[in-house]
DNA sequence: TCAATATGTTCGCTTAACCTAACTTTTAGG
DNA sequence: CCTAAAAGTTAGGTTAAGCGAACATATTGA
């Protein structure tokens, strides 16, 4: 349903991708690079972005730059959202390599609803996770792929067991799990928490909740501009740029490295 | 690169797909019947199914029955293991609901490379099998999805962790597994099992061994025919039919149900 | 048996996405 | 400042997939 929801065929879908991308790495989008990532000739560019501009999503004129129109640019964000969420879960989850994985996630992003993105993240999240799942579990799986003569079935699902009863008794112990609450504006780049508590009503706060976003939701933070703002984050497979004092009326529990 | 690998397009493949299926079931594909399933017009089935001949993939002449030719069936039933593997995956890992499960594996399994097919169906398997990870716990996750509200994360971890430690309890309790050594020609449909030992070199072992089944793959009974001959099983995503003799070489573990 | 209906095909046309070749504009070096 | 080379566009063509209308064949039930 989901290309098909705006009317964007699969190719739209990936000039919008592509120009998206090239605007953040180079500022500008030149039809020459879009023509080289894609694999098609530039005269195919031009035609493309014809198509984009009649349909309002970049601004163009024959020679002149191209920008995304910011029914464009949100065009261009829910399709790179797709295309994360599918490929950190080939990664993460299925241990595909990465040239594959993002092969595959640039053809399936054009094919799944947002139902199914929306529950692969959060499967994705409960699989690094849930104490009972988590990532070291499914590093087990990754071993199996790729090792599987090294590392025969019965012995890797003992070491599963050995695992399992390690974590679960440290979660159990009482106070083993001492939680670091803190505001989203105080942390790290790379740093994850767990969203305790969204202070005000505002347009930030509803942006966050149209997400999906609820109390236990992860948050990754991906850059901190010099002065701590803005802050951009990654939540629910969203990519969003939040300013220090929007973050800082998130509560988070820090949690540990994945 | 699986749609591309043989220069098929997602709507042959669909075309393929469709006249494979409808075989099964009405023993013939009739023009209407495939028009209808894919909504389209009657007059571009006409136009697929000559392209198809084209490729040698159906029998076809005008107005008489259409069949496929041994490289279309085997084709068919490529393109029909991804949609399986990926529906199965929606709906048992992911709790996708059956119909856009099966919507989206219907546009993805033109998209995804073997080699993710292959993985995902280890994974499922895995998850279904790993006593660390078991039923129950993707079952969690399912809950999860449909009753977020009803089931506050905390409380779900908890019960995760008590389950955890009971299954691991019971698994470990020597005895308590008690596995039942048989052949795969004595098993009923429905049931489930774990290869043992495939003996002979003949065509179907190599067949098998094509497949990436090694000794502990899980294998599905699911149609017998009348003496036990042939057998239909599902291994690893892969449909088979077995001579009775053939299934009794294959040496298995019967499995509790799913 | 034979016409009405159902089923299937052909024809002509449209749209999308490409391509190549030729043309135009921009850019950047001498 | 001027001219190649680079970048971008246009024109014209191909292929795939689809549609509707008109035509052809098959089925079937009165
Ligand atoms: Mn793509
Ligand atoms: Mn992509
Ligand atoms: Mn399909
Ligand atoms: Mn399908």
């Amino acid at each position: 349903m989901t290309a098909r929801e705006q009317n964007l065929s699969e190719s739209l879908e990936d000039y919008l991708e592509t120009i998206f991308l090239l605007i953040r790495e180079h500022a500008v989008a030149r039809s020459r690079d879009i023509a080289a990532r894609l694999h098609v000739n530039k005269s195919s560019v031009t035609g493309a972005l014809q198509a984009l501009a009649e349909r309002a999503l970049v601004n163009y004129e024959p020679y002149g730059y191209v920008t995304l129109t910011p029914a464009g640019a949100a065009a261009a964000q829910k399709v790179l959202r797709r295309h994360e969420a599918l490929r950190d879960f080939l990664v993460k989850v299925l241990s595909i390599d990465a040239a594959e994985a993002d092969a595959n996630a640039c053809r399936m992003e054009h094919a799944v609803s947002k139902t199914v993105v929306d529950r692969l993240v959060e499967f994705a999240e409960f699989v690094e996770t849930c104490p009972r799942a988590g990532a070291k579990w499914i590093r087990g799986f990754g071993y199996r792929c790729q090792e599987a003569a090294a590392m025969p079935e019965k012995k890797e699902c003992a070491r599963c067991i050995e695992q399992c009863l390690d974590e679960v008794k440290s979660q159990e112990t009482p106070g083993a799990t001492k939680t670091v609450s803190t505001t989203l504006s105080k942390l790290k780049p790379g740093e994850r928490a767990r969203i305790d508590k969204i202070a005000g009503t505002g347009p930030v706060a509803r942006r966050i909740a149209d997400m999906g976003v609820t109390k236990g939701s992860l948050v990754d933070v991906v850059r901190v501009a010099p002065l701590g703002d803005p802050i951009d984050v990654k939540i629910k497979g969203y990519h969003l740029s939040l300013r220090k004092e929007e973050a800082a009326g998130i509560a988070v529990t820090r949690l540990a490295q994945a």
